[in-house]
DNA sequence: CACAAAGCGGACTGGCCGCTCCACTTGTGG
DNA sequence: CCACAAGTGGAGCGGCCAGTCCGCTTTGTG
């Protein structure tokens, strides 16, 4: 479990905010090679930083992931705003996946495990989740209008189908094209007669399923 | 690395042999609820037998996990012998795929975390991979003849396909549906104009790929 | 039924890892 | 330029975990 971080305090001294951005990183660099396992010592030593300075700036090793989470779900957020301005031809949402499918390939590993964790359980991971959301809806509205997509899926089927085209490319890049099962899922993503089964979740359920996960206590 | 199992050892006590089948029953169902960093301790607990008998019966924890992998992807294998028996109207290679992805959930986090292991390696698996591969291509010729299935998809892709479907869902599985994963996927599998970038791996790139990963040497 | 070989359990070990502690250095407001 | 709060590094601690060891028990064969 993650306690609130930092609330209301006041700027980190120079140095203190350069050697957070070295350690993140680092921690980004050396996750996406070794896993979440990797130490935080290994973390520190890459980053040029002692051990003690990993927990000044993150009281936990959690702290330092959801961070580095935080992070990347802000960079995706950018990106998709900018594809809200100039929608590609081919559909928006399909775009944003792609952009999606890259990050997620880079920082191997991260999205993955994160779902297991109690990171997903942090303040600021949920708000910024929350905030990606919001603009996925967005896209997804364009394409509808534009009759690119089909009309029975939501914000969290597309970042559940990101993750899966990326799983289904991790660790065999080399033999198999995120391009090529992206394809795939752009194919059954495009306007057919017939309804998924299921259906995608509101807001209210995934924030609440997301709190769950969060209270694991078993 | 994962040396070769066991050749031609002459066969095992009654009593060591009950307690394989113990460890490896125990062993998906602690795998399944703490991921593969549960404690062979915990294990041995589980399955009623001390912590000696894990490493009698399996020389290291990756051998277990390894044997556990040979017997599901046998399991696999025959589901999907029956249905080359009985192929069903909407198509087998579909029919493979929802018994696939039932199976991985079930398992959950077996599949994911092999592929970054040495388990990947072990001759066992790869055999068995191997026979799997095979069946799944004549799945495959079933379909396209029936006109069910686009033409520039081979076996490595179902698996991925398949995968790529469990990871939509996992962790998420009272959120996400993975039939409703399945269906987008099927939906893209479907006869259609346009190719799909890339192509297919043969089997000696699979080979090939496989036995890379095993001597990771980093 | 006897007895060797095979198997068993669980205390123990060595190593790793997250995290803490504290004597020392550095940035900054007055 | 000084004083002191803020920040730093790295040795050290406690806990966990894969794997070992060895005295005892079970199996099955002649």
């Amino acid at each position: 479990m993650i306690k609130p971080m930092t609330t209301a305090t006041r700027p980190l001294r120079a140095d203190a905010e350069r050697n957070r951005r070295l350690l993140l990183d680092a921690a980004a660099e050396v996750f996406s090679e070794q896993g979440l396992d990797a130490s935080t010592a290994e973390i520190a030593r890459r980053a040029g930083v002692g051990q003690g300075t990993v927990f000044r700036r993150f009281p936990t090793k959690e702290h330092l992931i959801a961070a580095l989470v935080v992070d990347r779900i802000g960079e995706l957020e950018s990106k998709a705003r900018a594809l809200l301005l100039h929608p590609p031809a081919d559909g928006s949402v399909l775009a944003f996946m792609r952009e999606s499918v890259q990050q997620h390939l880079r920082d191997r590993g991260l999205v993955e495990a994160v779902i297991g964790t109690a990171v997903i359980a942090d303040p600021g991971v949920q708000e910024a989740h929350g905030l990606l959301l919001d603009v996925i809806e967005e896209l997804i509205e364009l394409d509808r209008r534009a009759g690119l997509l089909r009309d029975d899926i939501g914000a969290f089927d597309v970042m559940a189908l990101s993750k899966a085209v990326t799983s289904a490319c991790d660790q065999f890049v080399n033999l198999a094209s995120w391009k090529r099962y992206l394809a795939v899922v752009a194919a059954g993503l495009r306007p057919a007669a017939d309804k998924l089964p299921g259906r995608s979740p509101s807001r209210t359920q995934i924030d609440r399923a997301l709190a769950d996960l969060g209270r694991p206590s078993s």
